[in-house]
RNA sequence: GGGCCGGUAGCUCAAGUGGUAGAGCAUUGCCCUUUUAAGGCAAGGGUUCUGGGUUCGAGUCCCAGCCGGCUCACCA
């Protein structure tokens, strides 16, 4: 594929001979800059509304670069579309006009060849903005052919693996991406304005904390020692609490060594921000006011579709698990009342019932018998919330109040020590963000990585390691602390109405691609 | 890793129940000075993903493998 062979292999050789009859011309063949007047944006934006009869009264000289999209040749004379900055621009190319050099190069041109122009402005007969060309300049060759013009470039995997292609021709692709910036550039602004200062922390850290999830492990030969690749900053924030950072945040990228899906890269990116003296509450009002300022930023609006739904951030929905999961249940699985989900004997013998209804209705994996009986009850609960709430979390709602065993870093519900106080904020089935009120305890901190340290002696290889240092730190004496995580690419799915997240990351990762001899 | 679907010209796709692998675009040559999926005439281009098997005969049927997509599981 990064090779040509065969038949793209012919099209590379006769492009070659065209690159040397270009020469022989007397073009520079990868000449060093191109000085232009307008961007072909700016020619469409500023032009666009001018009459036939205006343009050839003020005859505006310009010189565009760009790439070489469409070519229709016409004996001697002929037109052509370039492209930059996401738009297309028609060029006349006519021999008497720019004479008998620079119209063989012309027809020496292929799909895809960079381009300078210099001309005027006019209409065509069909009206449509062209540059009448005087002077065409070579910039460089496209010696590989460009994606069908047809159908554009339709295979999955090329329009990952070279999403230069992908860029090129599906303006679409260019949008979505302009999206996310637009968005990273709002979220930034944002916490700024809320008194936030971005910080960077390590992305190789000793002990991959602050989540549960596998790591990747890299070494340094220096020092001879065994790094991860961080699964999540937290724990760095909450140093930097700790040392008088009073809102901090990072916007950068985690990594877990996890399965890959429409919904996870095993590198992802998030930002995470730490406000002392707030508690998982206040994060929920911050969240609320952020997400509606990114999406009245981006898009002008805060409603949006995402796929067969109609998403409004006007308003968020408030469950706590519990409330959702009684909310949510089946009736084909019984009745449910919120006291049957404080008895766990309870509630593991409604698990075959609940099970025969999520294979048949929604077709997912069953909660297995030995998950049941081996894990807390805690675990039990955050099973039974995703199988029978999650779907239906379209509209934005803040899922409170998650069990304790399943949230090693969140402080406790005071009225119930069972629970703790934390919040995942669910919009068009998926999850965008994770917070709570930051446990700051260093002795409770300490029994909470045991209880982690237990469940990784039985084999769960996600379970949180016990972290020395960061005791340490909250030994000093954080304040009371609201956390929250949001993950950028899933908001940016959202709204982009994109349905993979390979779609929202300009290179996924992808297997290596199969080497051609 | 499991399940489902797919792999045919450079690209997008066709080829009843097994019977000479085709089309459009792209490419090459010629004609054409306002076209825009420009047009006209002509030409070249294939180990049908790989390896076995069944058959007189396999793109098509069987087995194994490779690659990709979707989905489920782990996870955010």
């Amino acid at each position: 594929m990064s090779t040509p062979d065969g038949e793209s292999r012919e099209l590379t050789m006769q492009r070659e001979k065209k690159l040397r009859s270009i020469s022989e011309l007397g073009f520079e063949l990868y000449p060093r800059k191109f000085d232009f007047t307008h961007t072909i944006p700016q020619i469409l934006s500023s032009y666009s509304g001018e009459t036939a009869e205006s343009l050839a009264a003020a005859k505006v000289q310009v010189r565009v670069a760009g790439r070489v999209m469409t070519i229709r040749p016409h004996g001697k004379a002929g037109f052509a579309h370039l492209q930059g900055g996401g738009e297309r621009l028609q060029i006349y190319v006519r021999l008497d006009a720019v004479g008998e050099r620079d119209f063989e190069l012309y027809k020496l041109l292929d799909l895809g060849d960079p381009i300078g122009v210099v001309g005027y402005l006019f209409r065509t007969r069909t009206g449509e903005l062209t540059v009448h060309a005087e002077r065409l300049y070579f910039l460089a060759k496209a010696l590989l052919p460009m994606p069908e013009k047809w159908h554009g470039l339709a295979d999955v995997e090329i329009r990952y693996r070279q999403r230069y292609l992908d860029l090129m021709v599906n303006a679409d692709v260019r949008r979505v991406f302009e999206r996310r910036s637009k968005l990273i550039r709002a979220l930034r602004g944002f916490l700024e304005a809320e008194g936030y200062l971005e910080v960077e922390t390590p992305m190789m850290q000793p002990l991959a904390g602050g989540a549960m999830a596998r790591p990747f492990v890299t070494h340094h030969n220096t020092l001879d020692m065994d790094l991860y690749l961080r699964i999540a900053p937290e724990l760095y924030l909450k140093r930097l609490i700790v040392g008088g950072l009073d809102r901090v945040y990072e916007l950068n990228r985690n990594f877990r060594n996890e399965g890959i899906s429409t919904q996870h890269n095993p590198e992802f990116t998030m930002m995470e921000f730490y406000q002392a003296y707030a508690d998982y509450q206040d994060m929920i009002e911050l969240s609320e006011r952020l997400l509606r300022h990114v999406a009245q930023t981006v898009l002008g609006s805060l409603e949006f579709d995402y796929g067969d739904h109609h998403i409004s951030f006007e308003k968020f929905e408030r469950f706590t698990m519990k409330e959702a999961v009684v909310r949510f249940w089946p009736q084909a699985a019984g009745d449910l009342t919120m006291a049957d989900l404080d008895d766990i004997q309870n509630l593991r013998q409604r698990i075959p019932a609940l099970n025969a209804w999520f294979s048949s209705e929604i077709g997912g994996a069953p909660i297995t018998e030995s998950f049941v009986n081996q894990c807390s009850p805690g675990e039990v609960l955050q099973a039974v919330f995703e199988m029978v709430a999650e779907h239906h979390l379209i509209q934005p709602t803040f899922i409170l109040d998650f069990p304790l065993e399943v949230s090693p870093l969140a402080k406790q519900k005071p009225d119930d020590p069972n629970f703790v106080e934390r919040f995942e904020l669910y919009v068009g089935g998926m999850e965008i963000a994770n917070a709570f009120s930051e446990l700051n305890d260093p002795a409770e901190q300490r029994n909470r990585f045991r209880y982690q340290q237990l469940l990784r002696e039985k084999g769960d290889l996600s379970a949180h390691a016990i972290d020395e240092d960061y005791i340490r730190a909250l030994s000093y004496g954080m304040p009371p602390t609201g956390g929250e995580g949001i993950g950028i690419d899933r908001l940016t799915m959202l709204l982009t109405n994109s349905h993979s997240i390979r779609d929202v990351i300009l290179f996924p990762l992808l297997r290596p691609e199969k080497t051609s001899s």
